[in-house]
DNA sequence: CTGTTAGCGCTTTCAT
DNA sequence: ATGAAAGCGCTAACAG
């Protein structure tokens, strides 16, 4: 009763004069034992102070848990500062709560990202968009646990769920690009780990993370059809998503000769730090910069950004349901481009 | 190796030709197993599909999960929509990494409030604001788990953290009223189901809720002292801390006879809730109206609202550090009024 | 409606 | 450096 969980059913079944299966009962099946019996049963535990069987005794038992794992890359506080990370979890937390399941938030440390994957005491795994062959993936593939990611990579064995990022990528180009003379894309990271760096019309297969490389190779295919040389595009690609790096890094070549006059960024977080760096200048958007987003997150609605709406909330329910098995696949996410006052067409 | 984590030690210790300790001290303590032992071992667990001891077995024989669990209230879609739950779990996140912990999101549901919590595999338990004499404080400090409330109520058993909210209220009611005619509180929920409703002056003891109880008490008392009737203060009191129910409950009240010229609101979401109101009339911030929230949160830096700053990051970090045992005890936690250009003074 | 048996997979303890 | 024994607390399967 003080310490720990160490009343066991065995002390319950002797003080109340029954099996340890009647205490089971009592506990699992209330409606199975006899109503006076159940009665002395609750009477002793609660004296005894035993408030239910041990979860692991259970769990081993049943071989279940109960319990979802979210996959998310260190540092764990990413969950609860993101955007987007921020809006697929509120799905999947949706989808557990309906399904009386607990959340795990699993993070991925350096040092041994497979350990984390192979102790998790979950039922299924749900995986944050990671860079291609990263060795979270393989130690989720093999754990035999049901699992799903979002944003890819998609690799057998994982449920895939992840809008058309490179269609998309077309199609907001054009909406940041159009009349542009300086177009510019404002990357997500290539990788887990790299330096900021600005790129000229960088090869869209070296992005290691598939939602980077998608959004890209769409940028580069409008460039290409609309006949802008893509070797002249510089793409700022950032460390992370972060609205402050972003706003330092736009600053910095808003500053410099030749600054940007369109600015496609892949999320609203740093489209919005763009527009902060730009609205400290005093250039005028979208007049003298036009600048998109990506998400359709609350921010972005506020700012009047232009950006692809997509229903990360809607993606994270779906995936969990299907890792459950309670629906059967994952459609392809719906999106659409909303134009509001950011770009000048 | 296709479903589950059926593999077991034994069958990797039959194939190794080595007892089942010596597999568990393989993927325990290999630096005990002699180098050509590992190598075979492990290659038996790889030929296998062997990836660890199963959490069940472990966490029943050694008694710990290595999870901490952290309570919140129904929906658990409230950890990620609300600002200030959202900065708590970052802090406490922060924490669990750095002591390589799991973070097992717990909902509290209507129907059995407790079983959430009986059921729960977790080392620790971290809750979330509670009413007064709620049945799951109860299950908590029964579980006899550490476990450590920010918010309070604060009952024996539980660590407690929660800054000075009287003092405080005290404090920014003073920055909010002064100079008032027709000062009101825009007040957090009192209880947990309870709808919206607009009272005059009421007795602080009947908010269940701690936070909102010594909030409001500290609104009071500055009332009492400045000599402005209790009773003429009207308290609007939400059924949830959510931006459109406070722009819409302030709306309403502007559009009425003797419109409000002060608002002390308990938290940021709110206040910029009322500002959002205000602005959408026009009515001039702080002239004919001015605006406190409560928080700090990012978004009222940027809207430039007067609040009490506190750090949840810091609080959750510093509650989980103590309910894990490292730090002794949490110190009550520092606020700072700030005043910025939503009030008149 | 209640009880018996058996064993989930692992690691602590104590040998060797 | 490796192994044997024992049991963590529970519940599925099967009586009665």
């Amino acid at each position: 009763m003080t310490s720990g969980n160490r009343v066991t059913i065995a002390q319950v079944a002797r003080d109340a004069q029954v099996s340890p299966m009647t205490v089971s009962y009592a506990f699992n099946q209330p409606e199975r034992v006899a109503a006076a019996t159940l009665e002395r049963v609750l009477a002793s535990a609660a004296k005894l102070g035993y408030t239910g069987p041990n979860p692991a005794a259970r769990s081993l038992r049943q071989g279940r848990f109960g319990t979802i794992g979210v996959v998310l890359t260190e540092p764990l506080t990413y969950a609860f500062d993101d955007l987007a990370a921020n809006r697929f979890l509120a799905g999947v937390a949706s989808a557990c709560v309906e399904q009386r399941l607990g959340i795990s938030l699993l993070s991925v440390a350096d040092d041994n990202p497979v350990q984390v994957i192979t102790s998790a005491a979950v039922d299924a795994f749900l995986v944050w968009t990671q860079p291609d062959d990263d060795p979270v993936i393989d130690a989720v593939v093999h754990s035999g646990v049901p699992a799903g990611i979002l944003g890819g990579p998609h690799v057998p064995g994982l449920l895939y769920v992840s809008m058309d990022d490179r269609a998309a990528g077309k199609v907001v180009t054009e909406a940041a690009f159009a009349g542009a003379q300086r177009p510019m894309v404002l990357s997500l990271p290539f990788g887990r780990h790299q330096e900021s760096v600005l790129l000229h019309g960088p090869d869209p297969t070296d992005a290691g993370y598939p939602v980077t490389r998608h959004r890209l190779a769409g940028a580069r295919e409008w460039c290409l059809e609309a006949g802008i040389p893509w070797d002249l595009v510089r793409v700022a690609v950032l460390a992370r998503n972060s609205h402050a790096e972003a706003a330092q890094t736009i600053a910095a070549l808003l500053d410099a000769p030749e600054p940007p006059d369109a600015i496609m960024a892949m999320s609203d977080e740093i489209a919005l730090g763009a527009l902060t760096a730009a609205w400290e200048r005093g250039v005028p958007v979208p007049e003298a910069l036009s600048i998109t987003g990506w998400d359709g997150s609350e921010p972005a609605t506020r700012a009047g950004l232009t950006t692809i709406e997509q229903s990360l909330y809607e993606q994270g329910r779906a995936l969990t349901l299907a890792v459950l098995g309670i629906t059967d696949g994952v459609p392809e996410p719906p999106w659409t481009l909303v134009r509001r006052t950011t770009t000048r067409t």
